[in-house]
DNA sequence: GGATAAATGTACACTTATGTCAATTTTAAG
DNA sequence: CTTAAAATTGACATAAGTGTACATTTATCC
């Protein structure tokens, strides 16, 4: 048990001030992750921030350990995910897009602003592109595309993705889930069939 | 006549600070566009900004201002442009991905960066990218594609933009052109005509 | 219940930024 | 050469942020 909630026990902890600062870099960017404004949130004293990091560069660094972790592991693994033809093996991925514990959109967008003034990330940033992109094409040559038309299939799937989160539309599930059979098509070169359709509906109509 | 540039003259005005700012936005983002920073740059006392704007925030504006005046025209623009098939006319938007001075990408990502802390703006960008994406899904109706199928497509074509600009890859002119073809195919669901390739390679094969 | 480590808070020194004001310098016009 | 407008500057007041030193409070272990 020993639940830590209600009142007892300290009130501070690393974990409690990377939501924090979490939450902040979502909100307004990199820039908004102040120590001092973190700590009002959180109603604790400024400079308590300082037992549990060094200094704020250790809490950056720690956000950015904490995307690293989440959003491209899961991606490649449903590249490679089972599928008997493309379309089906298309659904898989844009599981991703749907199911936030897949994907990490908002967060993937803040990491991206942030690398404009971190050359570290963006290296950082572009190399997660690389993996992602490979893993992509390499599911497109799976299903016989030839090698310069699957890497501009794996790069359309990629860019629309990264450009949606750009775009930061807030569109809800129901929209979304119409515009899927076509993107199916646009993306692969051919339609889903009825049954891949619904078995991914199956999977994607009741929000987590 | 009358070169202002060497010596003589005034060495600011409001043109020189903004595009100092211009210049730090697109390099650090619009939390380093700081006038104490730009003097420094310019080499011009910190206050005498004051003399050309009222404040920061008139600065700002006139950024926006700026950015609202050329992007959104340019692409529009060429998804009306003539043009016999769907191939034709995909060739003459993407003229605008590569030729600088229709589309300012750093500058439209840099935007999109700021957006996150100023609401207004964010409305702004939403509205420019349904005026773009409207534009892109006549044009391929005007071509026969079914609605919802158009609006795939522009989409599709357009996210991919918006991704390359949000992944801030850094190609080449050759490199970039060599994907043209496939890009095309993918976007449009048919291959360029060889003749549609020649015309649109002699018009960017020699960059500005 | 007292020692002790963990966590919090207060006071201080420092830095970077914004914006106002009152001089001062520079340019152009008569 | 004078003058007035345009532009520049340094001094000042204020605000928000970082990080350190030291004291204080709070839990836990014996």
């Amino acid at each position: 048990m020993e639940e830590q909630s209600q009142n007892g026990g300290w009130r501070g902890s690393p974990e409690v001030w990377l939501n924090a600062a979490y939450d902040a870099l979502l909100e307004t960017g990199v820039d908004g992750v102040k120590i001092q404004t973190l700590a009002k949130r959180l109603n604790l004293s400024r400079t308590s921030f300082y037992w549990f990091f060094k200094d704020r560069k250790e809490l950056l660094d720690a956000l950015i350990t904490q995307w690293r972790a989440k959003n491209t592991g899961n991606l490649i693994k449903q590249t490679e995910a089972f599928a008997e033809t493309v379309t089906e093996a298309m659904l898989n991925v844009i599981d991703c897009w749907l199911k936030p514990e897949l994907f990490d959109a908002k967060f993937e967008f803040a990491i991206r602003g942030w690398s404009v003034r971190s050359p570290a990330l963006l290296r950082e940033i572009q190399s997660a592109d690389e993996q992602r992109l490979d893993a992509l094409k390499q599911m497109f040559m799976r299903f016989g595309q030839n090698e310069r038309l699957a890497d501009t299939r794996a790069r359309t799937t990629y860019l629309v993705q990264i450009g949606y989160i750009s775009m930061q539309t807030d569109e809800d599930l129901a929209v979304r889930l119409q515009r899927i059979p076509e993107y199916v098509e646009v993306f692969t070169g051919q339609p889903p069939a009825q049954r891949e359709l619904d078995r991914f509906l199956a999977r994607n109509q009741h929000p987590a």
